[in-house]
RNA sequence: GGGGAUGUAGCUCAGUUGGUCUAGAGCACCUGCCUUACAAGCAGGGGGUCGGGGGUUCGACUCCCUCCGUCCCCA
């Protein structure tokens, strides 16, 4: 047996085997003919370039929390996982692996290069999953799926296309944000704007007539080649003399009209702006309401063209340098002053993007929007935390059309096909391009050369995980009218545009349904000085490490204890060790559990072979229930009734604070002990069996309290309890039993608890050795408290270290004796010789100081005849019995202390 | 500039509709214990004018105003 229950618990022993039987089990699988009521979780896909970091880790842990709860409870609980497929970042990965080689993409040609991405994804594109096993999840393998499936894509398609016929997808020419590393562009929700310090430089624009200047103010300079007005506002007087005149832009010499727009803000700068249409989004809206010529001037790899002269083909920002030497060379420039301003940078590259003007699919928002907003507004779908809905709603009220395509050639194509003549339309095959467009079968069709935005797969997603359109016809699965709507999102506040408002408009508009019910946003994960886990800064540690080191359930446990709703996680990282050393919480906590589960089979095994006696199931009688018993049934029923209440509120971390008090201070401090107890003082072995059983099934429905968010120690254990059993999972787990519940119970155990503690922090301010038993008189007011001291004095003697307890109502102090009272019991502990008076003295004359100040403050408020009038009775009530009560405390502190001499 | 969150013990946080006793817990710190489930443990202790100021109220950590600090999102 000992063999089986080492000392501690060993994480690394049973996870990797535990995680096996599971699957072995199909205890994750799941059946859409279930005659269970469902409930299911979409995993949010992670991208198969990703790596497990601790963002998945929290996540993840309370996406599982919930699944194996409900699962436990009896559903036909689902959980979706899979990845997507990245366009950009595999894109890029694969161009890096290929630079190793020395050829680039153009070099493979798109098929090729298609296929070697693909084959990259087949080695590595499941790791992530992989190491989320790691973690103990419990979703659904065989439903895992890849946005670039066959399903997946047929489905891609069919939206595109039906969103083309309504009129909500369109070609345009925009200014969109470019990234010149990638050379794509990029939706607007993968920009991120940072504040940056540079310089504004006030140019020299020459009248046509070269008879003065325009100072003209840009950060910019080096877009000057394609400027085509300069914009003054219509009421500047400064100005108004010069609209419709000509200006030379500077080095180019090209004559540019002054144009009057309200766009010009007088305060700003010089009050005279320069436009370039081509490079800046409000200069384009400019241009359009003046009709200026669009002049391109930066190539797609953000190198000026042709425009730019002498300055072609160099990179945008050297350009700048090399620009404003030659502008100061021709004395062009007024003056130079620092700027600090917001620059939008690609999320994924990094770099700043280039507004760039080009041809681009869009997504029409509005219509979307307005069906979306409601289902959140009016409650269908609930955000945890509520705050939230704020940001969603001014995102949607303000949204703009999203910019689908992606210059790249890993990703969905778009189903687009143009005809010789520039025509087009969208299909799902050349075939059907032809036919839609009334061409004979031999016309040449060329298909767009773009892909679609990665999200704008990841947005079906409650769709495409349920095969709905898998085959580009069928619209109603089984495993739809399942599990859709799903329960519950579990998600980074940071995806909440990305992904979460767009999963909402597709299934909206798509299926005339809502995706979830419950939405809950997860904290940030920060390090112990507030800063984002990053590896630039080395403070993120490989979660696979730190779950080799503490166990998968420690991480688990750690990261739900430590996440209050709505607030940043703050973790200590080590960075030298690459540790996070508050996982010991979690780590104890498995090991506390253990431990007691531990104590009790011995403790059972050790009272079957002194016996002789075969085990049973038998339980405690009614009658034979103690006050200790009674109680902790009373503890765990409250306990699971508020795990009930914590967890439908989606506060996870007060689930995990119920836990860790009710099974460390409740079920090991006090129960456990009084077991000890318990079954020592009895002669009754067959009693005693009972009792064991009787804890037994106490610690069986704490494993199962525990099993979602520590699934692995908690099978483990239940499996030696329950040899053969397959699973803990499949164990219906029980509501609370409210009737169970007694608070008059409780408060009567309370009472013994502070009686107990009371002892010991005198035994300890006397210095008393832990190993010595002392003489206990107690002092009580009436004979039922007496009653009920005197049945616990077994509890009481071992718990404070006494011996022959004297408990009546008028016990006379022992002399010498430290003494104390507490909720109306004297205490008396006749501890001889080694009574230190002096020490005595002073703890009494602190304890009189600290009652007197109460006393007259409780006295200062019952004194106030506004709040004997205003307050309620009880109130008065509960005050006028605290005084009196504080008064005979202080009263026998009082006499305990002259009693001293 | 607009919006949101947050400020309680050295650190991380609880504190439900204003009165429950004397503002709690974990970690850290100090003291004493290998009390045969657990030293990854047990028992005890010190430590807070609840960010500042004002207001409402008999009574404010809790409600209102204002200022200050920190963080996030959007423009």
């Amino acid at each position: 047996m000992l063999n089986e229950f080492p000392k501690s618990y060993n994480p690394k022993d049973s996870e990797e085997k535990l995680y096996k039987s599971w699957l072995e089990n199909s205890i994750f699988d799941t059946d859409s003919k279930s005659e269970k009521p469902a409930y299911s979780i979409l995993m949010p896909p992670p991208n198969i370039t990703g790596i497990l970091h601790f963002g998945h880790i929290l996540n993840l842990t309370i996406q599982d929390l919930y699944i194996r709860r409900k699962r436990s409870q009896g559903f036909e609980s689902c959980w979706f996982p899979g990845t997507d497929h990245a366009g950009i970042a595999t894109q890029a990965r694969l161009e890096a692996e290929l630079r190793k080689e020395n050829i680039s993409r153009y070099d493979l040609g798109r098929e090729e290069f298609v296929k070697r991405v693909w084959q990259w994804r087949e080695k590595y594109g499941g790791i992530i999953l992989e190491q989320m096993r790691k973690l103990g999840i419990s979703c659904d393998w065989n439903r895992t799926i890849f946005t670039m499936d066959d399903g997946p894509s047929n489905a891609v398609n069919e939206v595109f296309i039906r969103l083309y016929e309504e009129g909500l997808i369109y070609r345009g020419k925009r200014i969109i944000n470019w990234s010149p590393l990638s050379m794509t562009a990029l939706s607007d929700e993968e920009v991120e704007f940072r504040e940056v310090k540079e310089h504004i430089y006030t140019l020299r624009y020459y009248y046509e007539d070269n008879s003065g200047y325009l100072m003209v103010a840009t950060v910019r300079p080096e877009t000057i080649f394609g400027d085509t007005a300069v914009a003054v506002n219509p009421h500047d007087e400064r100005y108004k003399h010069l609209i419709g005149s000509k200006v030379r832009v500077p080095i180019c010499n090209r004559l540019v009209e002054v144009i009057a727009d309200e766009y010009a803000d007088p305060t700003f700068g010089t009050g005279c702006v320069k436009i370039t249409p081509a490079h800046d989004p409000n200069d384009f809206m400019v241009g359009e309401r003046h009709n200026l010529e669009v002049i391109n001037s930066i190539n797609p790899n953000g190198t000026l063209n042709d425009f730019a002269g002498e300055f072609s083909g160099l990179e945008r920002f050297e350009a700048r340098k090399k620009v404003l030497a030659k502008l100061k060379e021709f004395d062009l420039v007024e003056k130079i002053e620092d700027y600090t301003h917001n620059v939008g940078f690609s999320q994924r590259g990094g770099e700043p993007v280039e507004p760039y003007l080009s041809d681009q699919w869009f997504v029409k928002m509005k219509p979307l929007a307005e069906e979306a907003l409601s289902a959140v507004l009016d409650g269908e779908i609930n955000f945890h935390p509520p705050h939230w809905v704020k940001t969603y709603e001014h995102w949607l009220s303000n949204i703009k059309d999203w910019c689908i395509s992606r210059q790249l050639w890993w990703g969905h194509r778009i189903p687009v096909y143009y005809a010789e003549d520039g025509s087009f339309t969208a299909a799902k095959s050349v075939d059907e391009a032809r036919k839609k467009m009334g061409l004979n079968e031999n016309a040449e069709l060329r298909q767009d050369e773009d892909v679609l935005d990665t999200w704008f797969s990841s947005w079906l997603w409650p769709l495409t995980t349920m095969h709905w359109l898998k085959d580009g016809k069928i619209e109603d699965t089984e495993i739809l009218s399942k599990f859709l709507p799903t329960n519950l999102l579990v998600t980074a506040p940071d995806i909440i545009f990305f992904w979460v408002a767009r999963m909402i408009m597709a299934t909206k508009h798509f299926k005339n349904e809502i995706p979830f019910k419950d939405v809950y946003f997860t904290s940030l994960i920060r390090d112990g000085q507030g800063r984002k886990l990053s590896k630039s800064l080395g403070n993120s540690p490989d979660p696979l490490n730190v779950i080799d080191k503490y166990g998968a359930d420690a991480v688990r446990f750690t990261m739900i204890y430590l996440s209050p709703l709505g607030q940043d996680v703050k973790m200590d990282v080590n960075v030298e060790t690459q540790d996070i050393p508050s996982v010991e919480i979690g780590r104890n906590f498995g090991n506390k559990i253990w431990n007691a589960g531990r104590f009790i089979i011995m403790k059972q095994e050790q009272i079957l072979s002194d016996s002789g006696l075969k085990s049973n199931s038998e339980l405690l009688n009614d009658s034979e229930l103690t006050l200790a018993d009674r109680w902790i049934l009373s503890r765990l029923n409250t306990a699971i009734a508020d795990i009930d209440d914590a967890l439908d509120n989606f506060r996870v971390n007060d689930y995990s604070k119920i836990l860790y008090d009710f099974i460390w201070r409740d079920f090991c401090d006090w129960y456990v002990e009084i077991i000890k107890i318990q079954a020592n003082n009895s002669n009754d072995n067959n009693y005693k069996i009972r009792l064991m059983n009787f804890a037994v099934n106490i610690y069986k429905s704490i494993l199962q309290l525990i099993h979602p968010v520590m699934p692995f120690i908690s099978e483990e254990i239940w499996q030696l309890l329950n040899p053969g059993s397959k699973s803990i999972s499949l164990v219906k787990i029980n509501d609370a039993n409210r009737t169970l519940i007694d608070k008059q119970i409780e408060s009567d155990f309370e009472l013994l608890q502070s009686l107990i503690e009371e002892i010991r922090k005198i035994r300890a301010a006397s210095n008393l050795p832990p190993s010595k038993k002392i003489p206990l008189f107690l002092n009580c007011k009436d004979e039922s408290t007496v009653n009920y001291l005197v049945s616990q004095i077994p509890v009481i003697e071992l718990l404070a270290k006494c011996s022959d307890t004297v408990a009546g109502t008028s016990v006379e102090k022992p002399e010498p004796a430290v003494t104390s009272v507490v909720k109306e019991i004297e205490i008396y502990l006749s501890i001889g010789s080694l009574i230190d008076i002096d020490a005595e003295k002073s703890r009494l004359n602190k304890e009189i100081e600290r009652l007197t100040s109460l006393i007259s403050g409780s006295e200062k408020k019952l004194s106030n005849e506004k709040f004997v009038s205003n307050a309620a009775a009880e109130i008065v009530e509960n005050e006028k019995n605290k005084l009196a009560n504080l008064k005979n405390s202080l009263e026998v502190v009082r006499q305990n202390l002259i009693g001293l001499g």
